[in-house]
RNA sequence: GGACUUGUAGUGUAGCUUGGAUAGCACAGAAGCCUCCGGAGCUUCAGACCCGAGUUCGAAUCUCGGCAGGUCCGCCA
């Protein structure tokens, strides 16, 4: 596999600046950077780190550094010039452009790494509808399995269902015990909005009612044990609660490839295996009563020491089921790839603990992307103080919106169906965007108007640079334009090349760094470059024939460029909006 | 109280991992651009690194201390 143009040419500066840093007779060479003007070049050397050991001035090195690279070995670097301080590279745009031109598909696609990603998001409990607080997840782990694919990983995306446990044994004890009279009507008629009322009703009786609190904690027990005969019987009502979930997920443009039973890990023994060697660990210890826990003083500063991993009876808590799952995952991947986790913040200390503790027993452990919470200007979201935002009421608002828009706009001469799938194409794009532009780490205080927005920065400023080439293609092609005999690529060609050169490179960057807000924001600049070109180039009106070939090609070249970015943010990729 | 995390124009953000050349983008504001391949677009103007020390030739970026917001500190999940 070939690198892409952009690494090709990253790797051949590199080895210019070593030949030039011997020739000099210097041990270490300052890492490049890239100008803040693509005027200036592609890449840049700074020169102040050397002016200690030259005992010259910056600008003089620079000089001297420049006037050292060797004349060969030059095959994507086409100047290099010193510019004050730096050493400065160009990047030959020509052949990029031609590169482009000539197979647009094989720059956008990033080298096979011949290893796995596991990625595991969202997991949410089946108890109740998704809102957005949670929603964050699947819009950051979702976007992330898609980075992943583009960067050349092969990706599996697993939900982990938390099928034992209180959320679990509350929701079926309510569905089993409670009169559906008594209880306030559904928020909307969808199974989880239904279920999720016996769910907060058997919450609440538990807390009154002691004997409830007594015959829930019960349930628990048999489910923590995975007694056959209730998860059978828990099944159906978790299940259907999950497939309202699901469709949710769907709607929002979340796919999975797998869902992973928590159950499944205590039938095949490996909770049981899993606590057997925690207790063989040197830091391991036992209560009095007989609660068994690690000793992770030496190890966590600051937090709590003891992480308990059974209870006085002996039995397995989450966080332990945890680490056998884990250790499950990482069987799976042994060798041939790694483990990706999106948790929510609130999961920190746990994910420590569980890491810590998959490291005494030699397990190789996740690497983890933590978001911050989505919270309302009023608090924290919360069902049961009914300050909460759906996800399908978000979804409703946002295509409803956009319906707005589409009829103002498109509304003497679309029909209608077609303008409804637009308005839920870009309504839930818009709302997706806005929060996967966004760095994991910072916290979102929900409003209304920004996650609806769609001006500026936003999805459907992307999805409108997608439908102007492709409109502009279909009528090229009604014309019988093509390609062939197209004419030299110019600055304009260069530039848009540049913005298309660098999907592969930003999908590797953004997979490396765990970080898929960046493709985010490449997704802006590459619709800004194609808007710039689509102001500067007609293509139909064009009256040379090479001129309007090569223009051509590269609005051909940009639109499977932006149908590919838009890809990796779960965009839809129309034609027409 | 402790640990972790965030603080960038009026507002929302990028850049911080790997310190460097005019801190990028958008909304709102001001002024413009369709005899148009769709104006959900484009051009111009104006406007910001929480505070204070330190390291460095150089700090939005690294370190320390404040201040402010978020999260966590269950033999719950």
């Amino acid at each position: 596999m070939t690198d892409s143009p952009g690494a090709a040419f990253r790797a051949e500066v590199a080895a210019l600046v070593a030949a030039a840093g011997a020739k000099l007779g210097l041990a270490s060479l300052p890492a490049l950077e890239v100008p803040p003007d693509p005027a200036m070049g592609d890449l840049g050397l700074p020169c102040f780190g050397l002016a200690k050991a030259l005992r010259k001035a910056p600008p003089a090195i620079a000089a001297e550094v420049a006037a050292a690279v060797p004349a060969t070995g030059r095959s994507w670097v086409s100047a290099v010039s010193a510019a004050g301080p730096y050493v400065n590279f160009t990047m030959d745009r020509a052949r990029l452009a031609a590169a482009v031109l000539a197979d647009v598909e094989a720059v956008l696609r990033a080298p096979t790494k011949g290893q796995k990603v596991l990625l595991e998001h969202t997991s949410a409990n089946p108890n109740g509808p998704l809102h957005v607080g949670r929603a964050r997840n699947p819009i950051v782990g979702d976007t992330l399995a898609r980075v992943y694919r583009a960067a050349g990983y092969e990706v599996e995306a697993q939900y982990y269902m938390d099928n034992l446990g209180r959320q679990v044994a509350t929701l079926a004890w309510g569905k089993w015990n409670l009169d559906p009279a008594s209880l306030p009507p559904a928020a909307r008629d969808k199974v989880d909005h239904d279920l999720v009322r016996y769910y907060q009703a058997a919450h609440d009786l538990a807390k009154k009612d002691p004997a409830v609190a007594e015959k829930i904690k019960h349930l628990v027990e048999q489910l923590e044990s995975a007694d056959p005969a209730i998860l059978e019987k828990v099944r159906p009502v978790y299940g259907s609660c999950f497939s309202g979930m699901q469709e949710t997920l769907t709607r929002f443009g979340a796919r999975y490839d797998s869902i992973k039973d928590e159950s499944d890990v205590v039938l095949d023994g490996s909770v049981a295996k899993t606590i057997g060697a925690l207790k063989r660990l040197p830091i391991a210890g036992v209560e009095p009563d007989g609660a068994n826990f690690l000793d992770l003083a030496s190890l966590l500063k600051g937090q709590k020491d003891k992480f308990f991993f059974t209870r006085k009876d002996g039995t397995s808590v989450y966080a332990t089921r945890d680490i056998a799952y884990h250790a499950w995952k990482a069987e799976q991947v042994k060798g041939k790839g790694r483990l990706v986790n999106v948790l929510g913040e609130d999961h920190k200390l746990q994910a420590l603990q569980v890491g810590t503790a998959l490291d005494a027993l030699h397990v190789e452990r996740p690497t983890v992307l933590f978001y911050s919470f989505v919270s309302l200007p009023e608090g924290k979201m919360s069902t049961r103080a009914n300050r909460v935002v759906f996800l399908d009421d978000l979804m409703d608002e946002a295509a409803e919106r956009a319906y707005a828009e589409v009829k103002a706009r498109r509304g003497d001469e679309l029909p209608e169906a077609q303008m409804r799938a637009i308005a839920e194409a870009v309504g839930i794009a818009a709302v997706r965007f806005n929060i996967a532009r966004i760095q994991p780490e910072k916290p979102i205080e929900f409003r209304w108007e920004e996650a609806l927005s769609f001006d500026g920065d936003a999805a459907p400023y992307l999805m409108y640079a997608h439908a102007r080439a492709a409109n502009l293609l279909k009528k090229a092609k009604e014309a019988g334009l093509t390609s062939r005999g197209a004419a030299t690529p110019a600055a304009g060609e260069q530039a848009l090349a540049h913005a298309i050169g660098r999907f592969a490179p930003t999908a590797e960057e953004a997979a490396a760094q765990n970080a898929p807000h960046r493709m985010a924001a490449y997704a802006l600049q590459l619709a800004a470059a194609f808007n710039d070109y689509y102001r500067d180039h007609r293509v139909l009106e064009c009256e040379d024939p090479a001129q309007r070939a090569l223009r051509f090609g590269m609005v051909a070249a940009a639109q499977k460029a932006l149908a590919r970015t838009l890809g990796t943010l779960a965009i839809p990729a129309l034609d027409t909006m």
